[in-house]
DNA sequence: TTGTACCCTGCGGG
DNA sequence: ACCCGCAGGGTAC
């Protein structure tokens, strides 16, 4: 049996076919074009907000972005997804006399074949939705109001430096420290609404002497070391396509070209290997997994899924604080269980659901079909002499919901929680 | 195996 | 108004 591996050639694709681009970037007035794609299965407005990617940008009602040594915008209606190119400005192109519009460029434009790739359009995501929403009353319940959500199919790279950041981190200033990488390590791309756009740096570029210090200055805090060392690791020390070679190989790199006689990753080796990086746990090196390596079946289990874990799915939450290995193994395949190949997708469904920016969609809900009762099983005593202590309580949440179809479905949820109480005075 | 420091920012309750 | 505690897609020690 012959093995296959995918080897990319993403890393400095602007640099490595500068000539052509040069000549491609001269047919400055690019007309949008349109894919079909309905919002059922692609809805770019919650994909692109959702917390998976942190560069997107919304201008005029146009998603912004530079992807692949371009620069993207997107738009979308009911029936398609609207997209335009933009190529690099070279030094003093603009000006020069030989810049016409009539030049076309010698390639073809891969921009189609980009945003397939980027966006998995070959998923059937409506499928998807069905075959979770039959299998988990719970999806079935979120879903309808959450469409459309994909995971975008990213470069490795640039996820895994990400989603470092992302530890202790809210979206907000990931986005921030993002773009602060790019604009100060990234390739300048051009020029969006006088705003000067940079793609996302190579590890090279990351590989240098005082980045930690710069970083730190510029707000990453503990983070900055992370980066820096990561950043030396994959530049030196790892060879060249070292990162891509975890990827599913059902699900290639973009530009990706095939290798023969190498023995392909499995998504439990992929998190291992990913796993020896600085500033990568559990949690990190899962979303790089999912997101960067095409790895559908991993589940990133952090605060909030958690605590969807232990609300929605009555997983016990009899352990400590902080969630050991063994603990985070145990939700995600709980919900692999659940949800089978692309548990990974589900689960960003449901988190998208749970993110306090989306949180106002199912406000509606709360309050009208939800009935909770807390039943007291046990609780520690208050030890004599003490008037006020904080004692564990052990109860019993009885949920009762009714879904679309009126269909009673009775859940019960154990739970521990922390109560002050206050001894009855005697 | 469990606990705590780590950088920084926005938010809600006093 | 200001302060203060705390959480925000965790990880290293």
């Amino acid at each position: 049996m012959i093995f296959l591996v995918f080897i990319s050639l993403f890393i400095d694709t602007y640099h490595r076919f500068e000539p052509i681009q040069a000549i491609m970037a001269m047919k400055r007035v690019v007309d949008w074009r349109k894919l079909p794609v309905s919002l059922t299965e692609l809805c770019i407005d919650t994909t692109l907000r959702c917390g998976q990617s942190f560069r997107w940008r919304k201008l005029n009602d146009e998603w912004i972005c530079t992807l692949h040594g371009r620069i993207l915008a997107l738009k979308q209606d009911e029936t398609h997804l609207h997209y335009k190119v933009t190529w690099p400005e070279r030094q003093g192109e603009r000006s020069s006399p030989s810049s016409s519009t009539k030049d076309l460029p010698l390639r073809k434009d891969d921009t189609e074949d980009l945003l397939r790739h980027y966006f998995s359009l070959d998923i059937d995501l409506a499928s998807l939705y069905q075959q979770w929403s039959k299998d988990d009353p719970n999806f079935r319940k979120k879903a309808p109001k959450f469409a459309g959500v994909r995971i975008l199919n990213q470069d490795a790279w640039e996820a895994l430096i990400c989603f470092i950041c992302s530890s202790n981190n809210n979206i907000s200033r990931i986005s921030q420290m993002v773009h602060k990488l790019c604009k100060h390590y990234g390739p300048f791309i051009g020029h969006v609404d006088g705003e000067a756009m940079h793609d996302f740096p190579t590890p090279e570029s990351l590989n240098q002497k005082k980045v930690e210090a710069h970083l730190r200055e510029l707000g990453f805090g503990y983070r900055a070391k992370y980066i820096a060392e990561t950043a030396r690791i994959i530049a030196q020390d790892k060879p060249s396509a070292w990162l891509d070679s975890l990827r599913n190989p059902d699900f290639p790199a973009f530009n990706a070209v095939a290798v023969a006689d190498r023995p392909s990753s499995t998504y439990k080796d992929a998190q291992s290997a990913l796993l020896s990086l600085t500033g990568v746990g559990p949690k990190v090196a899962d979303c790089v997994c999912l997101m960067g390596l095409g790895w559908g079946e991993s589940v990133p289990v952090d605060t909030h899924v958690l605590q969807i874990a232990q609300r929605d799915y009555r997983f016990g939450k009899k352990g400590p604080k902080t969630i050991n290995k063994a603990m985070y193994d145990a939700i995600g395949d709980h919900f692999r269980r659940i949800w089978g190949k692309y548990a990974g997708w589900a689960h960003s469904v449901l988190f998208t659901a749970d993110l306090r920016e989306f949180s106002s969609r199912m406000k509606e809900e709360k309050g009208e079909g939800i009935f909770i009762k807390e039943e007291i099983l046990a609780a520690e005593e208050i030890p004599k002499g003490k008037r006020k202590a904080t004692v564990e309580i052990e109860k019993k949440v009885h949920v009762k919901e009714e879904d679309d179809t009126k269909e009673t479905v009775i859940l019960e949820i154990d739970t521990t929680v922390k109560r002050r109480r206050t001894r009855a005075r005697p």
